[in-house]
DNA sequence: AAAAAATGTTCTTTAAAAAGAACACAAGTA
DNA sequence: TACTTGTGTTCTTTTTAAAGAACATTTTTT
């Protein structure tokens, strides 16, 4: 479970493999390998960069179940997707209109963004 | 941590390093090493098998203080040492009294004992 | 007291973790 | 469209975890 864990939290946290194998010290070609499940037994010392990086404890990573289910956004984003759904946009649409996500790219640039 | 609190729950389990190695399946040799800290980074699945044995969570095997200080012992051991108590034997006396020590040896051989 | 068994250590060897490229491919930019 | 940059993968190599003896000591049994 360890490598979709460690997926999936990146993934919500919004951060690139590289990046999380940076910061966490950790080679990215072993950590790609984790997370594709290539490798199944990382030793702790491993584990607890990752997971400081990823800002969770080390049993979050070695559950077989995720807290939540949701996404830790900015509450600006929180807000905007608000106002999405309030304008009758929901996120099956998104996947087929391309321009809103380049407005929203736009957006994302624009406001400065991201941590 | 991991080797003191590997050591320290061992013995508060009254088993053998050779007994946890066999039974959690990790080479004596190795458990002997990670035990004395000459090796300090074991993988999640040594972790995870030695604290099954243990019967302990991973993360009390991480800690760096371990709950409580008190033995974990069977509820006839118990009576056992309530009974010396009352006698006015304490902890400090049974280290003088070698006959003693024999005395319980004797007694866990006759009882059957040990889970 | 000698023999046998149990306990933990110290070797040597093997298997696997982890690193460090070079790589392919997509995405952004000129 | 070509050029650069960012992303993740796939190699090869190095390092270290982990195993499997054989070993030295102590404890137990006869």
């Amino acid at each position: 479970m360890i490598g979709k864990n460690i997926y999936e939290l990146r993934k919500r946290k919004g951060i690139t493999l590289t990046e999380l194998a940076d910061r966490s010290k950790v080679s990215k070609s072993y950590l790609s390998n984790i997370e594709r499940r290539l490798n199944k037994n990382p030793s702790i010392q491993v584990i607890e960069k990752i997971a400081l990086v990823l800002d969770v404890e080390v049993k979050a990573l070695l559950s077989n179940k995720l807290e939540s289910e949701h996404l830790e956004v900015e509450k600006e984003w929180v807000e905007f997707v608000v106002e999405l759904k309030r304008l009758g946009i929901n996120k099956e649409i998104i996947h087929e209109y391309r321009e809103l996500i380049e407005f929203i790219k736009w957006k994302k640039s624009e406001t400065g963004n991201q941590e």
